[in-house]
DNA sequence: TTGTATGCGTTATCAT
DNA sequence: ATGATAACGCATACAA
């Protein structure tokens, strides 16, 4: 069969370009036998509406961006990616939406962002993740105006975003090593550049404080977000012998027992380590990490559902949503416990 | 500044709708002066074609599809599929392409693809992944006819296609086994319905039969891509004492190095372990592997060239380009050479 | 070398 | 409830 237009199967079913544009975009105004009599033309003819005239005439392509601003490295080792980018495929998946991926890595790249994708009216809307606290590319794209929902912290509250509940989560690592009896506790966190780094250490430092056992600034290490960083990160820890790690992902939390290993310490033993994220490193590693659980897939499902309402209504005041987090033990904290109270 | 159209930029420029055009597409039949004019409008006025409107009426979108159709599991946990989608990225922006990116884990989500990128020509090609033997996938999108490019390997031969050298590959990983003295060799294969895998497989035996040291059918064990398939496998694999494993991922291989471990056997004294891929895995790990090099980001770049061919030309005979591997010796296989003769 | 006119396939605004 | 018609913004065959 030759190429199938709306034309045509308007024609096929005895009704006008209109009537059969209504069907498919499921209008109603349409009485119930003639659509089903469209409907029928469309199944057998199995016509799809051609993308580009849709997006040309009704002013919205149906395409989401998602764009990663985290360098090759993060976006190599770290499996968090991976999980937004499903969990976001999968809700285009179920919006009918087209995603589009924009990694970031290259300062070029980021500077064609706004021409590329914004005023050709490529996408809809964008999703950024991975971005810094006071990010230039953030200003660019919220000041051209496009739907953005950014998946992390941000310090604008006029941007809708969508996170795990860092400081929570924060807390939740806080409170369990205190509870296993653990009191030289150290911390391996993300750069300080990214906010949901920030938030997490103080978060960390004040579920302690509250405690009565205060955070040593000694024990307080910066990395990035990789397995060598935390690894290398772990080993300047080392000679202040603390006796827990919270690892600001799982990734590190794998790179700071692998450190501690090599130096002899054991873990949980000498150390507990408490990883973010509970990805398949999490149990992948040995010992299998206690972790605090975010639902990195459904933050992407949600970030899809935001971007969709705020490209609806532009005006709408931003939201932010925070996913709660929750603590799941296994060996690299507890000792007697090597089943764990895994999920 | 109101909303730019090319009709405008014309305007401004003092030439026809046509003339400006072909400046923007490069096309030569323009007067030099008249060329700068025009781009000096679209300069000042940051005029970005309307994507849509070129794609109606070019015929083309000038958007490439990523299909990455691997489980859930392995696309978090295998960097392979970062690297490969880094290097389309990348390849795609050089080539002002835009990427749009299908993770097809769900049988819904296969089942759809035709239909929604293809009949609907929103995509002008699609780089497919991880597919498998004789994939169902494939047939359906070779016969709707539209540009295809595999990354993996493909027993139709009328498919284009892009991967590593896997047949070397395996070859100089049997070979450095044996030239360090190992005998008693073993491996942990990717799943047969892998053509990677599959080639990966034949060529490790060949190399091994071909050097007199046949492979012993009971030390090949098959496993998926991921670290806890290959933790599991190379269990089975420890009662039967190898000296040696190559495992077909770095990721794979770090699993095998952990069972190895926690056996008690030491890597590389008891056991040399050989990976392939050569991706972060491979340096975080501990002792870091030998492995067979793939340039992954490349692989993603040959496959949009590919593409973009193939886009031109439909008619073209299909081509395959096997990418070089090279043997990368770290610890896993040296005890003596810690350093490695890392690159 | 440049301009004119038509078509791309759909949505949306009107009438009817 | 349905149909005719005008956009949507650009590329391109053709004419000049």
């Amino acid at each position: 069969m030759g190429k199938m237009t709306l034309e045509r199967i308007a024609e096929l079913a005895g009704v006008s370009r209109s009537t059969a544009s209504r069907v498919i975009n499921d209008q109603d105004g349409v009485r119930p036998e003639i659509r089903r009599r469209v409907l029928d033309v469309i199944d057998v003819t199995g016509y799809v509406p051609h993308a580009a005239a849709r997006s040309l005439a009704g002013q919205r392509s149906r395409i989401l961006g998602l764009a990663i601003r985290a360098t090759t490295e993060q976006v190599f080792s770290d499996p968090y990616f991976a999980g937004l980018a499903q969990g976001v495929s999968q809700a285009c998946n179920d919006d009918d939406q087209t995603l589009s991926l924009f990694l970031l890595q290259s300062a070029a790249g980021r500077e064609q962002l706004p021409a590329r994708v914004l005023r050709s009216k490529l996408v809809d809307g964008l999703i950024v993740t991975a971005t810094l606290m006071d990010d230039p590319l953030l200003w660019q794209l919220t000041e051209s105006g496009i739907p953005l929902v950014v998946v992390g912290e941000v310090s604008d509250p006029g941007i809708s975003s969508v996170d795990a509940d860092n400081r929570g989560g924060a807390r939740l690592a806080a409170e369990h090593l205190l509870a296993i009896g653990r009191r030289r506790i150290a911390t391996v966190t993300g750069p300080m550049r990214s906010g949901a780094a920030a938030t997490r250490r103080v978060a960390f430092e004040r579920a302690l404080a509250a405690a009565g056992h205060p955070l040593d600034p000694q024990l307080v290490v910066e990395s990035d977000f990789t397995e060598e960083g935390a690894y290398t990160a772990t080993q300047r820890l080392l000679p202040l012998e603390p006796d827990a790690i919270f690892a600001f992902s799982d990734r590190m939390a794998v790179g700071v027992v692998r450190a501690l290993q090599v130096a002899g310490r054991s873990v949980p033993g000498d150390v507990a380590v408490v990883g973010f994220d509970d990805l398949p490193p999490a149990r992948a590693s040995t010992p299998p990490l206690t972790t605090i659980r975010q639902e990195v897939e459904q933050t992407g499902a949600h970030a899809v559902r935001l971007l969709l309402e705020r490209i609806q209504a532009p005006d709408a005041p931003a939201r932010r949503i925070e996913l709660p987090t929750r603590l799941v033990v296994r060996a690299s904290t507890s000792v007697s416990d090597l089943v764990g109270t895994d999920s």
